[in-house]
DNA sequence: AATCAAATTATGATGCATCATATTTGCTGC
DNA sequence: GCAGCAAATATGATGCATCATAATTTGATT
């Protein structure tokens, strides 16, 4: 894995290594028990240890990064538990994204999204299953800054970024059943229909991720 | 504002920082537009700034603190577009644990929310605000843990901690009707009636805080 | 060859020196 | 007396030395 900090640009340089290793986490760079060690990081980064302290500090707060013991850092493998919970969560909040979006959407909202969702079919038929990841998040998200919501997004963004390992390994393994939903969501959204948006999001997380829950539960009865 | 560390034992000194800073919000000891400085909080702690710092940073990243500039660290001012934000928000999430709570509970359980309840209408009689404040804390975080849902209970810690100044300095100026709509709340629970503990909730959350809505539309047309 | 203990190494935690810069203070000259 | 610039101060950012301890290696003993 390398890394470069010259191009971005940023307050801070623990801001610089916090973004650096959440796209890692999101894309599926750093894979569920993959150890993290500060010195070494640092030194792949150019910095002293202080900022990827920072970083990593941040990310084992809102446990996108587990400390195991006090001198083990990883990424934490996810639960059924966790996930039903998390999916759970997902479905009250983005519901209420694509129910706020859908009546807020101007047409140019609605000419992204098609566009999202249009580039998504392009990757699926290419076999591109980390372009098809990175697009499937970014319809996701597109929902919550349409609908306005900039706090949602936060939350969201720490909800996905415990996802991001997980969703990597299983979409790796060849599912693709991640756009086929999305298309109900869009009709809701030029219809503006609010409660048909919130119903077509919940049945996207929850049919498009039974491929996950199955994966989940095969690897907890295997150990 | 005096601190004293050696009863609190943690993982790590950061962390403990990050607790009492985390209870000096949630318990209104600051006020919105106070100002923190590294230094002299690591002074009064006894501690270096290494830790100081690293709770503040943490504390900024969930913007439970802001930096208006790079040297000026402030708990910042609520507006009405967030505070309705986090309402919508709220109305959802902890719905869904009055939800699962209801259907969960069980006979201990709501006993342990009667009691809180009952010592909340003491202290209302008694005029103690910030009792109450914490007691009303405690009687939506019981809700959450009795649904069993240790991922939602971190996400709404970070959502209260935005709102921990603004309803101490509210309710610090009279309103205490923060206590009647927790009783529809409870006698969902007794009935085992998770839609109808999701909407008594909701209720509380519209209703109860309508002071708080009030004082910050005041505010904010007054400038 | 196996085992256990001592030494070494690895690693996060903590403290602190220094840097860069924004703010404040104070002096100089008009 | 005031404008403006300079010096001093304050403060977060960064780098790094050191500490404590857990993991690993090594080597002596049986």
């Amino acid at each position: 894995m390398h890394y470069q900090l010259d191009t971005l640009e940023h307050d801070n340089l623990g801001s610089t290594v916090y973004q650096l290793l959440c796209n890692d986490l999101l894309q599926g760079r750093l894979q569920p028990g993959a150890r993290l060690k500060i010195r070494e990081l640092a030194e792949q980064l150019g910095t002293s240890v202080t900022p990827v302290r920072d970083a990593i500090l941040r990310l084992v707060q809102e446990q996108a990064l587990a400390m195991q013991s006090p001198r083990d850092i990883r990424v934490p493998y996810m639960t059924v538990e966790r996930y039903l919970e998390i999916r759970a969560i997902r479905i009250r909040l983005e519901g209420l994204a694509a129910e706020t979006a859908a009546t807020k959407a101007q047409p140019a909202d609605i000419t992204r999204l098609e566009e999202i969702v249009a580039r998504n079919a392009v990757a699926m038929t290419a076999q591109d299953i980390a372009l098809g990841c990175a697009l499937n998040q970014q319809f996701h998200f597109a929902l919550v800054d349409i609908a306005g919501l900039p706090f949602l997004h936060g939350i969201l963004y720490r909800i996905w970024l415990q996802m991001g390992p997980l969703i990597a390994a299983v979409y790796q393994q060849g599912g693709s059943a991640m756009l086929d939903y999305h298309y109900p969501v869009m009709a809701a959204m030029r219809q503006g229909d609010g409660a048909a948006a919130a119903l077509a999001i919940g049945d996207d997380i929850l049919s498009g991720g039974q491929a996950i829950l199955l994966h989940l539960q095969a690897r907890q009865s295997a150990g």
